[in-house]
DNA sequence: CCTACCGATCGGTAGG
DNA sequence: CCTACCGATCGGTAGG
């Protein structure tokens, strides 16, 4: 063996070398992990349960990750960050009529949970099972999400589009229906996400009494 | 020993003998557990951890339960089974207006959630880890609970009172703020659960836009 | 990436 | 109700 050279073993690195797919095995993980995850809860899901969905023995999966702990993080801070990103634009836009900004945010919300399944059922469901310093990190990002909504309404209300109210509560309506999606959405259902959100905004705006 | 006697230990009977309050040993576990299970959910609550809130040895605790699945089952359907007490009379009342009954229902359902908050929480969090027989008891209860909501908004749309659609979408938004509910409701929280219960009520009958 | 292995803890039983 | 204990499994490490 030679020395002053880094030892590596076979499928240590990020990548795989064989310039197959650019997926490294680190997202092989992760997807495994969220799926299983998603299934089964993240404590009813052991390291064996992911490497054998992998494919490896549950010691190799100790060159992609720190802890199982530290996957659930890396895919619950993944799916908040989705969630931000989807809404600070439409929460920017102060030029559009708060109840086409509701109706994009929620849309958007549906987009992200339908097209990350999985890993968003996870980050309702486990987020709790982050160690401390993390789940503060998630808690903020929750924090700001549900914040940006509050703006889009408090907006609408001030400008007397939207009926007077307090915010907060208005906008729990909408974050209950965008949040609860996670627990029943199943792709092979009639509606597509976007027809979905369409049609939950016009109950949410409109009122279920007929005018 | 006396044979032909059945041997008893102490704490052993259903009640303790010493006449004092009416809660069962058995209640004590469950509420225990109820509140170990909604801190940290099913799987990461050990026999122990609720043999410790007790005071009692984890062994001991087998004199009250066949299994930790079976104390999770007895908590679920408990839960499962007032929801479905609660929403019952109101299903059936066909004399009044949908309006009305859905703003009954939805009082009802915050307030099941309110008064049994660890164990509406394991309901809604954990009901996936029973066992898959014991589960389809509470999917039924679930499915018959949500068919009732389902029920008065067809109704409501049927007289004309509500505006037409499909009911299950319509229903879909006020159980999303029904569950979603058990997730962020804090008994410290301003607002009572009645009074939530009034404020989504008129917000999902009349909507966000103002008129 | 593997084999081999660690101490800790799990749900549950035996038996009085 | 207890003590004593079981086999299984857990997350993770050592070392190559």
């Amino acid at each position: 063996m030679r020395s002053g050279q880094p030892i590596t073993y076979p499928g240590t690195n990020e990548r795989s070398a064989g310039g197959g797919r650019p997926t490294s095995r680190r997202e092989e993980i992760l997807t495994a992990a969220g799926a299983l995850f998603a299934e089964s809860g993240y404590h009813a899901t052991s390291v064996r349960d992911i490497a054998g969905r992998v494919g490896v023995q549950a010691a190799s999966l100790y060159a992609h990750m720190q802890s199982k702990e530290e996957l659930l993080f890396a895919i619950v801070d993944r799916v908040a960050d989705e969630f931000v990103t989807a809404i600070v634009p439409i929460a920017a836009d102060h030029a559009r009529p708060a109840a086409i900004r509701l109706r994009a945010a929620l849309r958007r919300h549906l987009e992200v949970v339908a097209r990350n399944l999985p890993t968003a059922t996870v980050y309702f469901h486990d987020w709790r099972s982050c160690d401390p310093a993390r789940r503060a990190a998630i808690v903020q990002k929750r924090d700001t999400y549900e914040a940006a909504w509050r703006s889009i309404i408090a907006d609408g209300m001030a400008g007397g589009e939207l009926a007077p109210g307090d915010p907060k509560i208005a906008a729990l309506t909408w974050l209950s229906t965008a949040n609860w999606f996670a627990t029943w959405y199943r792709p092979e259902g009639a509606l597509d996400p976007g027809a979905l959100a369409d049609n939950f905004a016009d109950l949410l705006l409109k009122g279920l009494m007929s005018r």
